[in-house]
DNA sequence: GATGAATGAGGATTCATTCAT
DNA sequence: GATGAATGAATCCTCATTCAT
């Protein structure tokens, strides 16, 4: 008798988390070129050939992860824009969260990093991450506008200042992931908000 | 009549410079391992039997042009504490200086980077790259405890406050490689070297 | 309440033919080597464990495919050589219902011939396969010199003659399987009978 | 200092032939399919890497052996329609050369043989191979329409005579690759061309 | 009986590296 | 110095086959 269909699809959902879970690690460590799909088997504790069966190539993976990695993003400079209270706060209040959310996502954002860089990287998954940041600094661009409209931010483009934190945040999490021992990203965290802030308060 | 060995030498010379360079670009653009000497070859316009003539290996290469790109930004922190003036001059000094030499050394900053993230990069490299940042993070946190102790810079670690900053540069750089047009940039260096230094000064 | 045996029986044969009817049309089309047990068993409606089931592999099924398509041929020269009438008319009976079965196997004979060309068909398979032309061609063989004897066919080599038949009509099952559209075997198979045993008749 | 490049230009065009030389001897006797890259370069006494050096894949290699094998055929019908003498004449003479051709070409028959049958050849090569016969057949029935116009062959459709004639050259060849022992081929090739005639001559 | 998840051997293909010329 | 033919190790991917359910 066949097992049942329900049961199937659990494993099989199971195993493709599984699968991505430890190519995730994997990709993070080593990019997309220089990881094989035996490591990523491997590391996932299936055989090779079972990586197949749940999907199709190893570019594959990478992209579902690219996909996956970027979903949140999105939302939280919406969020941010949506809540109550000063400009400022609500800066404040984005940029904690994105680093709190940074060390829980390191590989995510190693890996959304790589595919940035690398040509290597087929093209449909390349334009995913290219298209994101000009996105993002819009969207951040219009929250700082409305601060500098009512004189808590410095002026200034605010296309280029929204770039600016951007890129500052980006420069943090790389150093986070890359070198911070645990309990260093600790301090770091409690600091960073507050500092990065005075980038832009007018004073 | 054999070629004059002076001759000879500045053949050689400029070969490997042309490999080099060659090489710098395309590492930059696909990462170590999805680069293949063939497209180092191909883009310097040799055979790739001679890359062979001039270098031991595919990861020589690399090797070498991350000792290239690392020589520059040791003394750069070094002759920043060495200069006169207030330590935010100084700090600003430092900050245009580097910002102004990545656009012209974007390439080395990416395979840096790369080998910085990437973990298939031979271990011999890595550590050099590894070694970098934590030298660097000191020597700047120097300059920090300077301005801090005259009252000109914020309070707070020192060693966290300087790995803020470098960590921020780091990700101008990075953007600045990957998303800006040309005339972006010049806008761009105007605006960061003044508003970084926002982040340190006390008020 | 176990199903009775007879049933389960009638099942088993059932999934056989089922089975073996969709790999016939699936090894016609791809020969032995392209296909796969998944191309059968899509096939056939079931799934690939199940042909497991019922066959020890998939040579087992070509080879079985094989042994069954061989059975009918033999009887038919038999049959030929037993019948009333000349020879000229047991033969054009023997191209003529050859040639009208032809269209009803074609997938059949596809499998053969394959198997006669590749030496990729296990040896077993190919013995099978090889044995059977040269037994046709010496009982062939006898019915012509039955018809030289009496001066209704040319003479010459009677192996040799039998040869040349069965190629020819070889070669027009394979137009036939190929080439032909199904209204175009019709008008064919009404002249062929005739023009074949032309070739063979004294004049 | 590099070889002369005329020297490398013989030493491609060498290993090209050995290459396609014993690709067609494993593909004659396998099938695309079955044969591997690893046969093909045993066969030729090369790396399976140097196979990659000359062709783009075993696809390539197989499509280069049908282009090649029929380009003969196509001059031959020309050829035949254009000579002098009655049709008759022209008709055997067709034949004896094409015989004449099977046992020099018998591999390159195999394998487009193979190609016409199997849907796992690629399309583009499979059309190139079915696209042929139409041609044939059509080239043929106008030798025959005219040996019909003044009475030396017998009457009936004459694109049904000619794709007749060719099914049983077709058959006739099968047969010759696939089970004449090299002294059975001699006493063929001088019986068969008067004889198959006999399908076509009026009486 | 029936299903499909799981494995691993096998085969296509790429590419770093060597070496004769 | 320079070239590119040649090799083979490494890697992607497919698919026959097994087996728990």
């Amino acid at each position: 008798m066949p097992r049942q269909s329900s049961e199937n699809q659990r494993i099989r959902d199971d195993r493709r988390q599984q699968i991505l879970r430890a190519a995730s690690h994997v990709f993070a460590r080593k990019g997309l070129a220089a990881t094989t799909i035996a490591d990523i088997a491997q590391a996932a504790g299936v055989s090779h050939g079972l990586a197949y069966h749940y999907f199709a190539s190893k570019e594959e993976i990478f992209a579902q992860l690219i996909r996956r990695a970027m979903e949140g993003t999105e939302h939280l400079l919406l969020a941010a824009r949506a809540r109550e209270g000063t400009v400022t706060t609500r800066l404040r209040w984005l940029i904690e969260v994105m680093i709190e959310g940074a060390s829980d996502s390191a590989d995510d954002l190693l890996i959304v990093q790589q595919a940035a860089i690398s040509e290597a990287v087929p093209p449909e998954i390349r334009e995913l991450v290219l298209q994101r940041p000009p996105v993002m600094v819009h969207s951040l661009s219009q929250l700082i506008r409305e601060g500098q409209s009512n004189g808590e931010l410095i002026s200034g483009d605010p296309e280029v200042l929204a770039l600016l934190l951007l890129s500052c945040i980006e420069g943090i999490f790389s150093s986070m992931s890359l070198r911070f021992q645990p309990q260093t990203i600790q301090s770091i965290q409690s600091i960073e908000a507050d500092t990065l802030l005075q980038l832009f308060m007018s004073r």
